[in-house]
RNA sequence: GGACGAUUAGCUCAGUUGGCUAGAGCGCUACAUUGACAUUGUAGAGGUCGUUGGUUCAAGUCCAAUAUCGUCCACCA
């Protein structure tokens, strides 16, 4: 065979290892016969995006338990896609255009605007797609679906037409969040809040016909508090609450709105804090959430001063045309001439910003469309309640569960409409005859109007809210496809928790609704992937790591690894170059396993064993370890601890088979074995590692591909035994002496010879042959002859430690320090004093002994039996040494 | 204001249904160029598991308080 290269090298392999897979058709479930499925849904990234290492760590979680499944034999599909991603999108694409042309969007018109951005998100989620590759997921590329293709979205769109029919939609005027940059509508949860300082303004309203605004000694006024003092000019009211002494005498008189001049009442509502403030609050239903509410109640009106490019309104008097900000100076100023203004306070605040482009949100009304989100038909928030509580959907880590409970109690009625220009198009028309009251709603455009016959129809003009579509991913991707029913619902789907309310919730939703049905039998949340300090990573911090970088840098393999290990599922975990160079190094080592083995004479991959094959107590005890790993990694993943799972077969891959077993290998080849265990090992990593481990399996010539090949099966009956026992005695004698030799700073160079003494007969015969005193001769001893059972008289001046029965004596020619030994002795005796006392007391304690299960009691009975062994024989020692 | 999470070795973190004297990686100390690997090997130092109570034969693990940090939600007139 050629010479293998010294260190794995990832860039050589990749590209070309995923190439044959693609090529193999191996991603596509079409060509695995099982009947038996796995499906995860992959979380569409925004088709105008990058990768970056949060989609690659999603990404490998998805495919470690996909590629576990196929391994496993399943049909299993996971399935790719990419997101429109509305506003996000509009907002990149439309600053890249203006930084290019110089134009906005208008310049461009809706239709041609609309074109752009769609050539544009084809050509870089072209781009987008070859990156996911890089990571390696195995997902089936010949079924990507896009949220615009037409098969998809007309899914989509029938639902909403399906839910205007079941009184599901409303279309009316209400108050909403508004983006003046967006120019749109956006629901709750794209509104983020930004703690910022602010002031708190305390305003005099006038009593009417009571005193006078220019501060007589008999003025009457009622101060109201305000962060807001321009929305003033919209105000329709006071309110106070119910319950406070100190309005009672004025609910239902009337002031005279300062600048404005109008009269509005006051008015009583629960809802008014006594505490805050003044405790009397302007109205203004036109921009403010609770003031509408409020408003709604007591009919007082609405008037709409601010308007959609965040500027007064006609409606604002002198104010009109006005920055809100600008209003603001100029009210304080008027308020201030007029002695209206009382104080000005230092107050922080939580100001709205919008998700996508931070500009300050302002609350105002608008005609909107909206899902009621508990209708009587079908109450979407109680279903999806339902469904969870009854636990059709598992949640990892479960502790979301009523996090995601508590927020479906609380949801509000869902405002679907955008009024941006990149997404699909409402299937609502109106015709110019009848005006705006009417609608009709159709997929296709009608010929005529229902209610007039005229032939004169218009499009309604918003677009739909990104999680409409995306909320109905689970199975709008899937219906596109004749025959791909039986995926749905889906094994799993995982996604960052920073998506629980605007997806993970949608899904359940309109899930329920349209197919009756949860999206998915599972949902796995990750956590979020920081940097080393433990800060987000963000392009202006230009703290990100590029998976990219890291991939052509370290290997797809390594940068996996380091995302999946040191952390727990849900839980945010810290990424940084010095673990995925770990990785990068356990890859190596694994790389070596291999090299190593591959060097054997006529070496193969064995899949299964023959008594014969195993042949010392070394290939007993790694045969069993390996059986020990195969069983509880299929049992973690299983449960879902996929982080533990390879936490274990690294210990058993690095410590147990290359620290020991090739070591003894060496010494007395056995192929079979070596064969046998390899071929798991490259199995077991497969799904963690699959590059190097396909890589690996190629240099075997196997006939089939790593990535179809069977997932490991324990082997129950299995044992432990005399022998694999006999072999751990062989570690820790050869551990124990490494160990004198160290603390004496003995040279390795130095030749030493041992004495083993054990009154076990049976015990001892197990290390008389020829092999295993040659395990401890040239594992890094230094021992050079060994004898047995000697009188322990004449073995004054050698060193003795003791491992269960075995007394080992080491010659090392006085070279040892007569007091170190004994301090050392007797720290000893004193630790395993306390441990069997405790022991003891444990074991004679009536309850323990009655209550603790059978085995817990035995093996406890079994310690403390070797400890007090110990003990005595450690006790002899120190007074041999006087 | 409400909910959730974290608190374990110098650092970053694991620790499954409570059960053998609490683990890993990095870093640190000492040694080693031996026939796959210095991206290595060998040995070692380093922890009263945030605090206080409780349940239990048994608590890092369960419960209750509490402190600190963090996240999310709501309110903020």
């Amino acid at each position: 065979m050629k010479e293998l290269p010294k260190t794995y090298e990832p860039q050589k392999f990749e590209d070309e290892i995923y190439r044959q897979w693609e090529d193999g058709g191996f991603f596509n479930p079409d060509n695995s016969t099982s009947m038996e499925t796995y499906c995860n849904i992959l979380p569409p990234p925004n088709a105008n995006g990058e990768l970056h290492v949060g989609h690659a760590s999603g990404y490998t979680v998805m495919d470690i338990f996909g590629r576990y499944n196929r391994m496993n034999g399943k049909k299993t599909l996971l399935l790719p896609g990419k997101d429109h991603a509305g506003i996000q999108t509009q907002v990149v694409f439309e600053k890249k255009l203006t930084a290019e042309t110089g134009k906005t969007r208008y310049d461009f018109g809706r239709e041609d605007f609309y074109k752009k951005t769609y050539d544009f998100c084809m050509d870089r989620s072209g781009y987008m797609r070859s990156q996911e590759k890089k990571i390696g997921i195995s997902a089936d590329w010949s079924r990507e679906r896009f949220t615009l293709d037409p098969t998809v979205l007309k899914t989509a769109l029938e639902t909403f037409v399906k839910m205007e029919k079941d009184g599901l939609i409303y279309k009316g005027k209400r108050i909403i969040n508004w983006c003046p940059r967006c120019a749109t509508a956006l629901s709750d949860v794209e509104v983020l809040h930004k703690e910022t300082p602010g002031k708190l303004y305390f305003i005099k309203y006038p009593l009417e016909n009571e005193g006078s605004s220019q501060g007589g000694s008999q003025a009457k006024f009622i101060t109201v508090a305000t962060t807001r003092p321009e929305t003033m000019l919209g105000d329709t009211g006071v309110a106070v609450n119910p319950a406070d002494k100190r309005f009672s005498n004025l609910v239902g008189k009337n002031i005279i709105l300062p600048l404005q001049n109008t009269i509005i009442p006051i008015i009583a509502d629960k809802r008014i804090d006594q505490t805050f403030g003044t405790g009397a609050v302007k109205i203004t239903p036109a921009h403010d959430p609770l003031d509408w509410e409020i408003g709604k109640d007591h009919n007082l009106g609405e008037i709409q001063i601010i308007d959609e490019k965040a500027l007064i309104t006609e409606l604002g008097g002198k104010y009109a045309g006005m920055t809100t900000h600008e209003a603001r100076e100029q009210i304080i100023v008027d308020l201030e001439k007029l002695n209206l203004l009382e104080k000005i306070e230092e107050m922080g605040h939580n100001v709205s910003i919008c998700e996508r482009c931070k500009t300050t949100i302002e609350p105002l009304t608008s005609n909107q469309w909206f899902i009621n989100v508990d209708a009587e038909k079908f109450s979407l928030k109680k279903k999806a309640i339902e469904a969870i509580k009854n636990s059709e959907i598992e949640i990892f880590p479960n502790n979301f569960q009523k996090v995601l409970i508590d927020w479906f109690d609380n949801m509000r009625d869902w405002c679907i409409s955008r009024q941006i220009w990149w997404g699909p198009q409402f299937p609502v028309w109106q015709c110019d005859n009848c005006g705006q009251e009417k609608y009709i709603v159709s997929l296709e455009k009608p010929k005529n109007c229902p209610h007039c016959h005229g032939e004169k129809l218009t499009q309604d003009e918003n677009t739909f809210d990104t999680w409409f579509t995306s909320g109905q991913w689970a199975y709008t991707t899937l219906e596109s496809r004749e025959g791909d029913e039986i995926f749905y619902p889906s094994d799993m789907m995982i996604m960052g928790r920073d998506l629980l309310f605007f997806w993970a919730s949608r899904m359940i939703m309109m899930s329920l609704y349209t197919t009756k049905q949860v999206p998915f039998k599972n949902l796995f949340f990750t956590g979020l992937v920081r940097d080393k300090e433990g800060h987000k990573f963000s392009k202006s911090k230009g703290n990100g790591i590029d998976p990219l970088e890291t991939i052509e840098k370290f290997g797809a393999d390594a940068l996996r690894m380091s995302l999946l290990m040191d952390s727990a599922p849900g839980q945010d975990s810290r990424l940084y170059e010095e673990k995925i160079e770990t990785f990068r190094n356990f890859a190596n080592k694994l790389w070596n396993i291999s090299k190593y083995c591959l060097s054997q004479e006529n070496f193969k991959l064995i899949e299964e064993l023959t008594t014969n094959d195993i042949k010392t107590p070394a290939d007993k005890w790694i045969v069993k370890k390996l059986n020990d790993t195969i069983f509880e990694i299929t049992k973690l993943i299983e449960a879902k601890q996929i982080a533990l799972a390879a936490d274990i077969l690294k210990t058993f891959t690095w410590n147990d088979f290359a620290d020991w077993y090739l070591e003894v290998n060496k010494i007395e080849k056995n192929q079979a074995v070596l064969g046998f265990v390899l071929d798991k090992i490259i199995r077991l990593w497969h799904p963690f590692m699959p590059f190097i481990t396909e890589h690996i399996w190629s240099l075997t010539k196997q006939e089939k591909m790593l990535i179809i090949s069977a997932w490991p099966k324990a082997n129950l009956s299995l044992q432990k035994d005399s022998d694999t026992q006999a072999f751990e005695t062989i570690q820790n004698i050869i551990t124990t002496i490494r160990n004198v030799r160290t603390e004496n700073k003995i040279e390795l160079g130095k030749k030493i010879s041992i004495i083993l003494n054990c009154p076990d007969e049976k015990i001892l015969q197990a290390f008389k042959s020829e092999f295993q005193e040659d395990i401890i001769k040239r594992l890094k001893t230094g021992v050079e002859t060994i004898e047995y059972n000697a009188p322990e008289k004449t073995l004054e001046n050698y060193t003795k430690r003791i491992i269960g029965t075995v007394n080992i004596f080491i010659n090392l020619e006085n070279a040892i320090d007569n007091e170190k030994e004994k301090a050392r002795i007797e720290k000893e005796i004193v630790n395993i004093e306390n441990f069997v006392a405790g022991q003891k007391a444990r074991l004679s304690n009536k309850d323990f002994v009655s209550k603790a299960p059978a085995q817990v009691i035995s093996q406890q009975q079994e310690t403390l039996a070797k400890k007090e062994v110990e003990l005595s024989q450690l006790k002899k020692q120190i007074e041999t040494l006087g």
